[in-house]
DNA sequence: ATGAAAGCGCTAACAG
DNA sequence: CTGTTAGCGCTTTCAT
């Protein structure tokens, strides 16, 4: 463990340089208004010396942390089962480092947690916030936006804008938040697809498992599953949904349920890839085959899960790498709004959500 | 997307208690030689104005940030495929929060971006850094060793000493650095644990399926399996042994070309448990039964691929979030060394590696 | 185009 | 115990 040394300051580089400190700051602030002789001088001085700017002393007066924080929630350590935060982060991560700023990771456990996010937000350490809000009754949200940080959300939070894509209106609370700016896939849209998809196949008799209720992502998939099945016949037999929760052991206990109560059952929407395979579990178990007996897709196309199951899942696809990296796109250009880039504010980031589009992979299940 | 406000500066707080800025200053950290009636209108004018300290402005002058980098190099996204590096992200989260410390997280995509890394590291905007450094031939460990930053390793570094546990020597590189300080659990006894266990079964053709050998825990991990059957006989066929690269197509490859070359074999120690997922799958499609035809056990125990396994896997489990938790209390310990906390010296990190141990975690498949 | 000087908000001696 | 004072390293008017 080595301990750090004194580095070099301005002052050091201007000696160096034989120029002042003003001119120094110029130059490794992009060097306008330096003549080129100059520059150069103050270039190799900074060069030789090794010298780095320290932020703390930048922040201090520009007032700005080129520094954006990270906010996911992961009360029931779901996040963990699978890798959708880790894509989520990378894609985030590539578009900070693109634009030199750097990510600050807050995990929270639980409710205390919150008062100690809330806290650093607000403190000013970060000039805005990424923020993952699973839960529909999650008080972060609420804390945030109080916190005054430009904030984009990470899915479509419950008390924002509703899903872009058309169909049958849902309750939605209290007005909904006009400025709260978010990123999401097409839920609803992805889900209509994949259930045309089964129906188009010849299936009548189509279940939905869906995913944990509390979170939006899993009420716009089975709001787009009833979008479908509204217009069939008997497509409304409340007994074709089963409740469950995103994961593995869920789809396992949901699909045994399902095949209580509707033997007939010939194909099934599962809320996610996870939930798809504890459902073809129970399938073959029942010695029903996929996708002859019965046609299984899923929601996310995550890689790993999804090609190696079997057999190999057919899902909805949603592009989470390019979320993330959209959710820190809008946030930069947010951040920057009619500030550094000139016209910027021509196109600053929409209020309301952003839906990413979604694709149905075939592959042997469906 | 909400404007940042101007917030209270310690002056104003100051001005509101009738009180100098030092004394206010005192009683914000930690409030040690304020008496108690001024210290109480301290308090009170803070709460009222919400006053949050500038970090920016503290940092500058104590030389603290209060923050640490956790670095990751993920080339091949192959962090990705596993919760791995999400567990491990949990504990660090865990232990910095519980010390106030913030986490900022590098992600590594290529060599283009270890230079940046390095700036970044040696530009003191952190106290100190948590590094996974992947694979053998990493130049990053070199380049953060050169920044100058306290740093924990996470996983054996190839230039770091050799793993603690006893048996053959391995060559290992120039010297070995002696200041390193890495946490990893204890591949090499996990993998004789392993490996005895299925000899203890009967098997007496027991096959492994290495990991990346470019990363010290493969090579740790082969070597456990070395050590056991070195001394059996006929232990040392080396067409039993198979190199892949912890993936489970690697897995179905590598227990292809095993089935091909030993047909009798009766046990296969797998170097993770998704090359062991492969393995079984390859296994399965052979009409080999498992366990009763060929045992197989893994390594990590990651829940939702072990116990969701066919059958259930029989693996080594190693603790993955209390390995991050300990690196950061490593590196936290060691920031403090004998600075803030008196007596603090005494506890100093070791020098060289800390291992945490291993358990066979028994399922199905062995 | 370049330099001089004034802080940004805070902590840490040092006085009293 | 409390207040005064002097910077931490940098950006940014304002002169020149």
């Amino acid at each position: 463990m080595t301990e750090a040394v004194s580095r070099p300051t301005l002052e050091a580089v201007a000696a160096r340089a034989g120029v002042s400190r003003a001119t120094v700051s110029r130059v490794v602030n992009g060097g306008d208004g330096v003549r080129e002789p100059l520059a150069e001088r103050v270039r190799r001085a900074v060069a030789e010396l090794g010298y780095v700017p320290n932020q703390a002393a930048r922040s201090l007066v520009t007032r700005r942390h080129d520094a954006v924080a990270v906010v996911i929630a992961e009360p029931e350590t779901r996040v963990f089962a699978d890798p959708f935060f880790a894509l989520q982060l990378r894609g985030i991560s590539k578009e900070l480092t693109a634009h030199d700023n750097q990510l600050v990771l807050l995990l929270t456990e639980g409710r205390d947690d919150h008062a100690r996010v809330a806290r650093y937000l607000a403190g000013g350490h970060v000039d805005g916030a990424l923020v993952f809000s699973l839960h529909l009754d999650d008080p972060l949200p609420g804390l945030i936006h109080d916190a005054g940080v430009p904030t984009v959300f990470g899915g479509r939070p419950d008390w924002g804008g509703d899903t872009r894509a058309p169909g049958p209106e849902r309750p939605g609370r209290a007005g909904g938040n006009p400025g709260v700016v978010y990123v999401d896939c097409d839920n609803r849209g992805g889900a209509r697809t994949a259930v045309r998809h089964l129906v188009d196949l010849g299936r009548r008799r189509v279940a939905h498992i869906t995913g944990a209720l509390d979170q939006t992502s899993a009420v716009d998939r089975l709001d787009g599953y009833r979008d479908v099945m509204a217009d069939l016949p008997g497509g409304s037999d409340p007994r074709l949904v089963v409740e469950s929760d995103f994961t593995p052991g869920g789809g396992e206990g949901a699909m045994r349920t399902l095949l209580d109560r509707c033997p007939d059952v010939d194909a099934v929407f599962a809320a996610n890839d996870l939930t798809a395979l504890g459902a073809l579990r129970v399938l073959r178990a029942s010695g029903r085959r996929v996708p002859e007996d019965v046609a299984v897709i899923g929601f996310d196309d995550m890689l790993p899960v999804a090609m190696e199951a079997d057999p190999p899942l057919t899902t909805v696809r949603q592009d989470i790498e390019e979320m993330g990296r959209l959710m820190a796109r809008l946030l930069l250009r947010g951040l920057s709004g009619g500030r550094d880039r000139a016209g910027a504010t021509a196109d600053t980031p929409p209020d309301g959500g952003v839906i990413l589009p979604t694709t149905l992979v075939r592959r042997a299940s469906a």
